[in-house]
DNA sequence: TTGATTCGATGACGATTGTCATCTAATAAT
DNA sequence: ATTATTAGATGACAATCGTCATCGAATCAA
């Protein structure tokens, strides 16, 4: 087992895309700190060198998980209507893990401490900024919150039908 | 302590208010069924003369929820603009204990257990069968997408500014 | 009135989980 | 080369929490 610095370095990230994804797919109460270590490929012991409590890995994950988007991001932004048609894809909502956190976990991270909803608001902001290049800033911020709303809704569902009546209304609605 | 019939039936009901109100402000995980009890004026060991587990609470607790919805509506459904004008108030924001369950849980219902989904399965269909009644089935699902969405990251903002600007945003852009 | 039920209280148990102490081995510093 | 650091493993601890056992007291059936 390699101990060198730069290791240390590959070791923090693992732990960080291990936790974004399993926060996202299972929440972040639904997921043990020794789970996403061995996640990682680590055991849990080795957790206190790299973050100082799991609330610090939420809110390092997550801005792992904005500063990715932001460099390379996922989604066209053309325009709102073709970030729209790919955000709502059945493909964005089966990939719970690598999808949108706000839609993944937005309801429990109303509760996150200070920081953490910090970070989380400089991201709308970003999120709204982005696609308010290309329309309106009303239109940026109730299509986005359709978008994120739809996504949670329609993983709620519990037939695809349903689920993908919910995508494709809101689609249409946003002319997408 | 009376422990007739009639008063079992008004505990239980007290229970369900608790466990309602408790699990919307702080998220199921969030609250311990000691506390719920607590709350309703009961103690812990009474739990289970009343529920099987903490999860049967918190289907019980939904249904509740959508049945008292249903029968005395809180939001008036003249029209989508009207009901739309309502939901996104700065009250509702703050009321989160009494407010939308789906705004307020939503990402967390998306991994319950499949019985409590069926249960929010059929309340998202009613929510938009009625608001379809005064539009197109597509301006439904996505206006009461964006509500839900909008509501949400309302509460992640940190700024009371900001989260003023993600309400009113999408009220206007529902033409609320 | 008497006996059977049962609501709700007290108390405890077992499982889970975040965090820390300690040990080891490999690296970095001198 | 020798010493000091430190990443990461093993193991344990304390706290939390869902659930159940048991008991007392009040209600309902007879």
């Amino acid at each position: 087992m390699a101990k060198s610095r730069q290791h240390k370095a590959e070791s923090r990230k693992a732990i960080l895309d291990s936790a974004a994804r399993l926060f996202r797919e299972r929440g972040v109460e639904g997921v043990t700190v020794a789970e996403v270590m061995q996640d990682a490929g680590l055991t849990h012991g080795g957790f206190p060198r790299h973050f100082s409590s799991k609330q610090e890995l939420v809110t390092e994950a997550l801005a792992a998980v904005f500063q990715a988007n932001q460099d390379a991001p996922i989604l066209p932004t053309d325009s709102l209507q073709v970030f729209a048609a790919a955000y709502l894809r059945p493909q964005h909502r089966e990939a719970v893990g690598r999808g949108c956190a706000f839609a993944a976990l937005g309801s429990e991270l109303v509760r996150a401490p200070d920081h953490t909803r910090a970070t989380l608001t400089a991201e709308i902001r970003r999120q709204i900024d982005e696609l308010a290049k290309t329309t309106s800033r009303e239109q940026a911020i109730g299509a986005w919150s359709a978008m994120v709303g739809a996504m949670m809704l329609a993983r709620i569902a519990d037939n695809e039908a349903f689920s993908d009546e919910i995508l494709n209304g809101t689609k249409a609605f946003l002319g997408a």
